[in-house]
DNA sequence: TTGAAAGCGCTAACAG
DNA sequence: CTGTTAGCGCTTTCAA
């Protein structure tokens, strides 16, 4: 591996012009230029970011927390969170914290050793003062982590309007929520909370089903619908994220209902899940593409310093299928 | 942030004890040993990686390079390949080719750049001459890539043997299969010619159905399932990956089939979304975990340059469900 | 058992 | 316009 000093030597100048050059920086003649260029060619020169980092104190690298890549959601976050960064010129240092102990401080950890520019934050989190004296941009993703932490996150208030509108629109008499656990600080929760005002305004039942922290897996999705099918016998109603929904449309057969003739559902989220399958989902979309571009300007504006963009919440759309 | 010299001289000790204690190296004697911790803590000192990587020539990261993330398969990889990983000290710096232009090009360039120590290569490549001359350990995840780059796959010949034995319980008559493009080299063709020669050994008439190259959208299966519907109208069986079968299986009402009386389908991959939705799909299931960690030795043996496990193909797992 | 010094490959004043 | 010099924060001989 050439280094720059190999390249300067070979064309004949000091190592500051070809760093010059390198970076397109100051005033250097074309004709060095030129030299500099041709030795960098031969040795096929390939400059190290590691030590240009250690020099700038910089490494143009975001380090993106979430609880597990598997899911659908996170991983159409993360394919469009990668592109804008990419474009903006930064990388993704991925942190999966689901399936690991202490990963957030660990990670907090990492974020410093690794000398990250900044930290998107889309994980649950339960201890939300390790936040405070990073001294590193954070942006929190559909969190609540801190007072003076920007959070770029969809218009849940609208979601669970649309939501509720869908539902209202058949008349049912009894729906349950299937929820995550409450104790974790998030704006999500205010879909659930207008979707259940506005159904109660229409003086419809509504049941919330509380799932552990953290529920990410397919068994935790199946426990959840098989036990509300089980606890409510009545219900004509289910409203959830994508993948539990998807669950009680699987099971819904079996437990003597008929979607959407005696069951409606409608779903959170909208990742493809919802579309592929033989039954579509009514779903409520978040903007993923929005999310991740506004995320990415965020953060990159944070690290640089330079104006924010506006965080208003992105609007959801009602997305209408077959089960509701 | 404080550095190795301002613990040192806290400690009233040298920067490069401090480094001694810092790894568990050499010999350091109990009481600066503690002298130099105290001060770490005083300072809640955080060593800095990228001075560490630039003084070692080394940076204990893996780029792993796929097609797109948000696709269920790699999905579920790369939360795998993150774990198994993470637990060998390494980190992973994500590359997604599908959705930038030159992506491999770029992407060979920045794993220089950034130094990484190691690359697994589970994208779809056209030119593969681009990774003789690199200068780093490649691991190829179910592609061939060169002659001496050690691969880890499935055993698609078992797979294709068990989604032919699936399918040919049913007596079918014709069957299609939705397969990838030709032009790119992947052990992956195996399991559809092996189900192709064996159906055909049962006197079944098989047709293929080819889609473009990097098919990895919804568009682009959800065109391939009905043109295969258009294209052949007396077809009794499906065989294809996990996206497809579930586009498949959308429109086979719409098309007047009903699925398993009159249309089986079975799909290969088994990811999450075979068994979530209205109708689990029998499938062919990638033990995707064993694939990771075996990924994961076989990287790590690479760059420490030890000895290389076991890397004969990983069996695949036929699970019925309702399609077949 | 510890410290001094050189070096990893780059950037950033500053002087000429 | 270009070269010299001094770091960035760590590891690693080599002496002492």
């Amino acid at each position: 591996m050439a280094s720059i000093k190999d390249v300067a030597k070979l064309a004949g100048v000091a190592a500051s012009t070809v760093s010059l050059v390198l970076n397109n920086k100051g005033y250097v003649s074309e004709t060095t230029r030129q030299k500099v260029r041709k030795a960098m060619d031969e040795l096929s020169y390939v400059p190290s970011d590691v030590a240009r980092n250690l020099s700038m104190n910089r490494t143009n690298t975001i380090g993106v927390v979430i609880p597990s890549i598997s899911h659908p959601f996170f991983g159409e976050l993360v394919q469009a969170l990668e592109i804008e960064l990419f474009s903006r010129n930064y990388k993704v240092m991925l942190c999966t914290t689901m399936a690991k102990k202490n990963a957030e401080i660990e990670f907090i950890e990492m974020l410093k050793r690794k000398n990250m520019d900044g930290i998107i934050m889309g994980a649950h989190t339960m201890d939300t003062s390790i936040y405070n004296n990073l001294n590193r941009p954070v942006l929190a993703f559909d969190r609540y982590i801190g007072d003076d932490i920007p959070i770029v996150c969809s218009d849940h208030a609208l979601g669970g309007l649309q939501a509720a509108q869908a539902m209202l629109k058949h008349n049912p008499k009894h729906v349950v929520q299937i929820i995550g656990a409450q104790n974790v600080a998030t704006p999500a929760q205010t879909y659930h909370e207008v979707f259940q005002q506005e159904l109660a305004n229409h003086g419809v039942k509504v049941d919330n089903y509380e799932m552990e922290w953290n529920a990410f897996t397919m068994k935790q999705f199946d426990d959840a619908a098989r036990h509300v099918f089980e606890l409510y016998k009545d219900i004509d109603g289910i409203f959830t994220t994508d993948m539990p929904a998807l669950r009680c449309l699987g099971l819904a057969a079996s437990c003597g209902y008929s979607v959407p003739e005696t069951l409606k559902i409608v779903s959170y989220d909208g990742t493809v899940v919802t579309e592929t399958g033989a039954v579509p989902i009514t779903t409520i979309r978040q903007q993923l593409d929005k999310l991740a571009e506004l995320s990415a300007e965020a953060i990159v504006a944070m690290v640089n310093g330079t104006e924010m963009p506006d965080l208003t919440p992105v609007p959801t759309k009602l997305i209408s299928r077959k089960t509701c």
